[in-house]
DNA sequence: ACGACTATGCTTAGAAA
DNA sequence: TTTTCTAAGCATAGTCG
């Protein structure tokens, strides 16, 4: 009985077909955790079932967007290099293309980190870090963001001789496209401190901390936040 | 014997782990092929060994950006939702910043479309589109650059009276990231029409054609491309 | 390092509840 | 529909060349 044996091929019957699916997903999934725990590789497995509304992901949707982001940015377009004749004509163009490509997905990236920390404050603190995002670049970016508040406070004090900081009853900007508008300073969220758990524990990220700045401030739950961080 | 009796922790013996993970790549990796078959479902795996420098990946390159971009649209950021507070202070903000977020997936995307529309013209024609790439998409774009390629004849006729057709001695523009540059209308490749295969057999599209606009020119193997597409 | 072999037990298709 | 059970087949850790 046990497994198909000797066929391959599709199976016609509707509930046979479903059973077989659901339990063989199941084992599926099971063997790439094994192979995940045992070998100590990173995996994620993605499974459209057409009888599902959402498809299947292991371990969990963010990790499989972390993968997802390594695998992109790590063959940079194997195949398509083949096809690109380097002597052609188009080289020129092609390259810059590329190049803005990438930037674009940098920029792509940044902002749904910042969108991301937007939720970190609407709920105040980040929890299970080390599997929803890559943890990094996230702190890459909040120390980026953090030295951007510095910076604009010692300009404000400069210019007025005193830092201003937003209270909690001044309006938000609205224009959230706008990378010059203005920056009200400081907020302290009174939804809870913003923390980082289990930072410290986190070993899936194996390039090290080479993307944190050499910033002298890692210590982040101090609640300081913009209450207008620009999305460009 | 047979697989882990009972233990289910890496395995510290580097010599033991290599074969164990070897062995159980491969069997994952067949264990998808089955279910795929079997169920007729769409399924990829990416798998990071450190050991090697290219991910394992099923079933193929291609095909697992095909999965990838589908995924990414379809569960919408279905994580964060329930993270976000509907009555939070910050909800016109974020909707803002989700908006623009979802802009700017949709230009990288179109960018890569972009891109891979080049290598065809390098090329001379599409390859096992359906394959290669949303199908449905590119033949979108293809569309809508077709329509903005008539529209600027008609234009430059109604100015000059005239068709400007680019000779292939016309050197390219090379602002490539340009929006506004000048578009030499039309040129017609001297590296081999382009062509798209086995499209009308391709089944894959479950979203049928809703993407593909209305427009009266569907037949793309005329050749006409734009000397200088513009990456905005 | 790699392939072949093997005993063990995990997986699984089908049936029955 | 889901759960449970079971026989048969597969996967695989370990071993040997």
């Amino acid at each position: 009985m046990a497994s198909n044996k000797g066929e391959l091929t599709y199976i016609e019957d509707d509930s046979k077909r479903k059973i077989t699916c659901k339990k063989r997903k199941a084992s599926l999934i099971k063997k790439v955790n094994e192979l995940s725990t045992l070998c100590g590789i990173e995996a994620c497995a993605i499974i459209f079932d057409p009888s599902a509304s959402q498809p299947e992901i292991w371990p969990s949707h963010s990790e499989v967007e972390r993968l997802i982001n390594k695998f992109m940015e790590m063959p940079e377009m194997e195949q398509r290099k083949y096809m690109y004749n380097q002597e052609s004509f188009l080289s020129k163009n092609f390259n810059k293309a590329q190049d803005q490509l990438k930037r674009l997905r940098d920029e792509n990236k940044r902002m749904e980190m910042e969108i991301f920390m937007f939720q970190c404050l609407n709920i105040g603190c980040i929890v299970n870090t080390a599997n929803m995002v890559d943890t990094n670049y996230l702190l890459f970016v909040i120390n980026q963001t953090l030295k951007d508040i510095q910076w604009k406070q010692s300009r404000d004090q400069r210019q007025h001789g005193t830092v201003v900081a937003a209270s909690k009853e001044e309006p938000l900007n609205e224009e959230v496209g706008s990378v010059d508008g203005p920056v009200h300073g400081v907020e302290q969220t009174n939804m809870g401190a913003m923390q980082i758990q289990d930072w410290s524990s986190d070993s899936t990220n194996d390039g090290g901390n080479m993307m944190l700045p050499s910033g002298d401030n890692n210590n982040l739950s101090n609640g300081f936040w913009p209450s207008t961080p620009s999305f460009p």
